[in-house]
DNA sequence: ATGAAAGCGCTAACAG
DNA sequence: CTGTTAGCGCTTTCAT
């Protein structure tokens, strides 16, 4: 039924409850032999440790908390899964925490968090990662967190982190696009407050560069996350004289409703125009055509910085480590129509 | 900075730390004028329980497990924050649980996951809340459990559940095509081990009946919960010989997959054919044109089921109750064309 | 109706 | 390197 204890352990292999704790917590100071000992009575036992006991007794409830400020259902959800499987393979338990990244009492706020539930720790994901003066405060009040953060490389700014190429994930984007032949390719931007817009924005605009496409600043919309601001930004775009023949969303949620706009319009993609994403979400499969994207696996992400973020706690030493999105070619992108009529018709 | 334990709140308000355990978990053997007492220090100490010592002392760790077996991840976190909310409320913890609702072994799997992490109950979603022979066990096992049921009225099974009534939503989806004028409707069934799906299908006959239009065998198809079996299902209707003006997916991922095919195909929605979902998902919102659908708050219904099995594991007594999804009428439905043309013309 | 004592399973702070 | 002694904050006995 209840399984088995640290004592039953202990008597099973001969030692102190606090020696199987040692080992158990992965503490050096055990002799390998008894080490080895105690492992085999473990197994043996089938032993897991009570989180509630460890909790009630350490300095922290060996528990880490998931924060977030993110409207997308999908992506949290892909986040938890991540940061689930980490959790349930070391033990830890795990507490996700909307917030709101734009409050100004956002440290004192997961300070709180942390402290009423005595977290051991904290993963930070965009934007709230991207609040330095909040991570000042955390690092401040002594609260270990691991944040993913979007760079291009490694920020060596001494806090742990994973980061994520979105440049260089854009770029590629932009060039599929450049290189089917587009000229014109409008970019849906995503919420000020996430640097991933930024970084995605810097990708298209290095890709235009490198093709010798001058950027214009009227095909560059500014918007949020959502599917209505795609919706809008695109439909901006399409009414423009000279419109785009491609059109580029920050995320997938915006592409969709860039796609729903050309439909809206009468247009046909991607014949009359290509619309591209970013996440691999649910909504660049399920729509039709299904959308270009670039595949980012936030399971994957979080789990790493989730499992960076226990080895911290355990006092280890840890190192940054750096993912990249990769381009995912579908069917709303494809070369732009002849020189002809490419307005639409409603 | 750690809250306030329950000595604290004994030695404010005069009593031993006992008689406050006792106030804090609703137990009638305190007198009124001292539980004012207790519940006024606990206001004024803001006194939280710790849930960590209480789940280690107690029977049970204060903690439930929200079951389910749903490949859909927007439904997934409306259900999480539904329980989250009662949860966070009555000072409860929440354990995600995904499982495989076929598994013969099913209830014993949930009553291990029980008992390991010692949890007070289980919500049951469907479609696990439908296995009926696990239910038996897990009531055998003494596992405290609410159901979430597909069903038009209150089951008096003995078992405490949540119904939501399907039918009534899918005979008002019906209708609403109906009195637009359609009379050839398409109906893509969702998966066989859902009680809802065939609850839906009950709903969609019934309008049919009420409306003198006889129902055809092959304009039911078979298929799952997933955007590629409504892609699939829509092509094969949309290839008959005598195709449907009107097509009703069991859910919105299905319908989403309907309007995709219709595209694919190069008909316009609503003009060509209508298409209605069911559960207003994100997917309903966000494809184009948006689709009809039925209003199902998921995180409501859950908020509901998790609140009475808290009021069950209380030993408080409880009813059942129901719940109705409500039409929403979007742009994706029409009136059917005229008589002239309404097929493909790619 | 209330209280005192014991202990849930673990880790912290010390010994040795 | 290993063991001992105390608790963590609460609920359970069992008294009163």
């Amino acid at each position: 039924m209840a399984s088995a204890t640290l004592d039953d352990v202990a008597t099973r292999a001969g030692v102190s409850a606090k020696t199987v704790s040692r080992v158990v917590n992965g503490e050096r100071s055990v002799r390998p032999e008894t080490r080895q000992r105690v492992l085999r009575a473990v197994e043996q036992l089938d032993y897991r440790p009570n989180l509630l006991a460890r909790g009630l007794s350490g300095a922290h409830a060996y528990t880490i908390g998931l924060v977030y400020d993110n409207p997308n259902a999908y992506y949290i959800l892909a986040m938890q899964q991540g940061a689930l499987s980490a959790c349930d393979d070391l033990n830890f338990g795990l507490q996700m925490r909307p917030c709101n990244s734009k409050a100004s009492a956002l440290a004192e706020d997961l300070r709180d968090f942390v402290h009423r539930s005595r977290l051991s720790g904290l993963v930070l994901t965009t934007p709230v990662s991207e609040r330095s003066a909040a991570l000042q405060r955390l690092a401040a009040y002594k609260i270990p967190f691991v944040r993913i953060v979007s760079a291009a490389r490694d920020p060596h700014d001494g806090f742990p982190c994973v980061y994520v190429d979105d440049r260089d994930a854009a770029y590629a984007i932009t060039i599929h696009l450049l290189q089917l032949g587009h000229q014109r390719i409008g970019f849906l931007r995503g919420g000020k407050h996430h640097h991933a817009s930024a970084e995605r924005l810097r990708g298209y605009k290095e890709a235009l560069r490198d093709y010798g496409v001058p950027p214009r600043k009227e095909l560059m919309i500014d918007g949020d996350y959502v599917f209505d601001d795609g919706f809008r930004g695109a439909r901006r775009l399409l009414d423009l004289a000279e419109p785009p023949t491609a059109i580029f969303g920050c995320n997938d949620e915006i592409a969709a409703g860039a796609l729903a706009a050309a439909q809206s319009t009468g247009l046909h993609v991607p014949y009359d125009v290509s619309i591209a994403g970013f996440e691999d979400s649910p909504f660049s499969r399920h729509s039709w055509p299904p959308l270009t994207t670039a595949r980012q696996r936030a399971d994957i992400i979080v789990e790493r910085a989730t499992r960076m973020l226990i080895a911290c706690i355990g006092g280890e030493d840890v190192e940054n480590e750096g993912f990249n999105p990769e381009l995912v070619v579908r069917g709303s992108t494809a070369p732009p129509r002849p020189k002809s009529r490419q307005r639409k018709r409603a």
